[in-house]
DNA sequence: CGGTACCGTTGGATCGATCCAAACAATTCA
DNA sequence: TGAATTGTTTGGATCGATCCAACGGTACCG
């Protein structure tokens, strides 16, 4: 078989490009070219570009095994694939997250686990079998002990999500979920709307906390009745019987929603009574996702290439450089995207 | 700083084990106890468990590293994150092959490109400096000419999808749309529909043409009448105006879509026109994702966790024994699953 | 002119597992 | 009993990059 023609694929190449191959042909030691590839600095100029010159030619790439072995670096991050992150978020964070790390030189690698417990126990192996270099949590809650426990084992991590409870001693990037429906609650008062009711989750802590907090406190700073909110477990069926509780109880003029899965129950519902959404009654959502497009339904867009492109940024640097600094915390807004469920004109 | 207690997170242990250190427990050489893992059978027995007790009391985990330099296995498989797969069915893939893989012991890397070309120029990279094993590709289609540089290059890969025009040298797995929309036309014919329209995407070849096909033959296998198709791309907005141009030019009572995306425009379409879905106008939709279950939308159902473990059974046993046999292909059925858009009273 | 300092470069040991060939033990057969 | 056979176990080299200690050379200083 002979070589069909340049590195592009290593693996087909008569023999693969070495650091000693590099160095043979440069004619200078393998250190040599290892330093001109990871500290260029203590390189002499001329050495350093023979040393590029035979790089390119042999189209060289670093195998990442034989580095890793010696210094117990990957650079590997591991990340959890949740069943259902909050609905079609999950999938665009991951494909930002995966480009972010990318442009840093990382990878991602996935792994399940069915809760907290069993993500801790998968720790272990993950470390010392592919010698992760660190994690980025997703999913963030109160009570979440995962953080605790890698920062105590000295393992590097980022949530997104910020930590709901102990005092945060490790990297964040959050969205701010209260400035969001603050935005949403007033631009709905600036369309007339006067009984804005909030369609949220059971759990009043954490980020449904976060979201109900920004209608409650807008509502209450302009002088409107803070309608007792409805809550559902996030899919559309709950949620459309949700908010049919709510409106029945409440007689709102406007619904904020949690999340666009809550506010297409929502919808349903109002629909299904013969009144027509935007017109009678506003609805906004939360995250933005198709639904949103489809429906005409208002929503809160999260920034989620800048959370991730945050997230690995925080990550390399914290892996890089395990500094004494205090973490570095981030906190982005979203944005509101108006469409015709919160404009149509009412009354 | 003392060892605080077992090997649950190798990294604080006084010193990590290595087979080295087993072997010195066990009192043997560290062939032997590389032998118990990986060739058993050539080990006596009395020997096998005075190491597997000594692996279980130091918590040894073999170091992939160390492992992958040597003998070029990584047991890393490469998964490209698409920016928008058919709607929210990625995700849920993406968790059940995670889950099947790491049932084998192989984990999933991502990486993302932008289109085909520069999936098969970010391969080289990944195959060098990474030691992937092998890919899982998804989203196949014709012209697609992922699957022939691979296998060109020696690469093992498997494929969520049939190859469209290839004859198929690697092995695949795939879900069957067209029996798909097959079971759901003739369950519109048997709640009485006659006049069946399609709403299906532009490219009638691959995955779409797949699905229109098995709609067009069964209703002319009833003898209906085949009424033109609408096409439009993946997204609502475009779904319902196609679903307009349907039900004006066809006056069709029942529609099949190529994907739940494109039945939630075309239900948007139908409740705007002021009539019931279900009761004037049945819909099924594609994919069973959280839009049906909200929708009351009947959709067929993808076999997800069952393609992901068919593509890691096959992948794996493509890498660990390259064989000269044909390539399996697996074709799965999707599952009808009936709401009320296709089942309300109607006339 | 010898000595200290620094800079760029080098050889060799090392990470932890696997390959290979050779050594050893147990068993069979002439 | 000795030789041939089979079955287990072992030492040492190896994968490719990085760590570290030591090297020769130039510059500067007393």
């Amino acid at each position: 078989m002979t070589d069909d023609g340049g590195p592009v694929l290593g693996r087909h190449a008569s023999a693969r490009a070495t650091l000693g191959s590099v160095a043979a042909l440069a004619g200078v030691s393998k250190q040599t070219v290892s330093n001109v590839i990871n500290s260029p600095r203590i390189v002499r100029d001329e050495t350093a570009r023979r040393v590029t010159a035979a790089i390119a030619e042999l189209g060289y790439r670093p195998h990442r095994a034989a580095s890793q072995l010696r210094t117990r670096r990957s650079r590997v991050l591991g990340l959890r694939v949740q069943n259902r992150f909050t609905d079609a978020v999950f999938d665009r964070f991951l494909h930002a997250l995966t480009d972010a790390a990318g442009a840093l030189d990382y990878r991602i690698m996935l792994y399940t686990a069915p809760d907290d417990d069993a993500e801790i126990r998968a720790y272990g192996e993950l470390l010392d079998r592919w010698d992760l270099d660190g994690f980025v949590l997703t999913g963030t809650h109160p009570g979440d002990e995962r953080t605790s426990y890698l920062s105590q084992a000295g393992v590097p991590c980022v949530t997104f999500g910020r930590p709901w409870d102990d005092s945060g001693h490790h990297p964040w990037v959050d969205v701010d979920g209260a400035s969001g429906t603050r935005m949403a609650t007033q631009h709905l008062i600036s369309q007339g709307h006067r009984r804005i009711g909030f369609l949220g989750w059971p759990d009043s802590s954490g980020v449904g906390g976060d979201r109900l907090a920004g209608w409650a406190g807008q509502v209450k700073a302009a002088g409107l009745p803070v309608l007792l909110p409805s809550r559902a477990v996030n899919d559309a069926v709950h949620g459309r019987a949700a908010a049919a509780e709510l409106l029945d109880r409440t007689d709102p003029t406007a619904i904020i929603c949690a999340s666009d899965v809550l506010a297409l129950g929502a919808m349903a519902e109002i629909s299904a009574r013969g009144m027509k959404v935007g017109e009678q009654i506003a609805v906004i959502g939360f995250d933005d996702t198709d639904i949103s497009e489809v429906g005409g339904l208002s929503s809160l867009a999260q920034p989620l290439v800048e959370v991730a492109s945050h997230s690995a940024r925080l990550i390399a640097a914290l892996i890089e450089k395990p500094s004494a600094d205090p973490p570095e915390h981030v906190l982005l807004l979203p944005t509101l995207v108006i469409r015709g469920s919160s404009t149509a004109v009412h009354h």
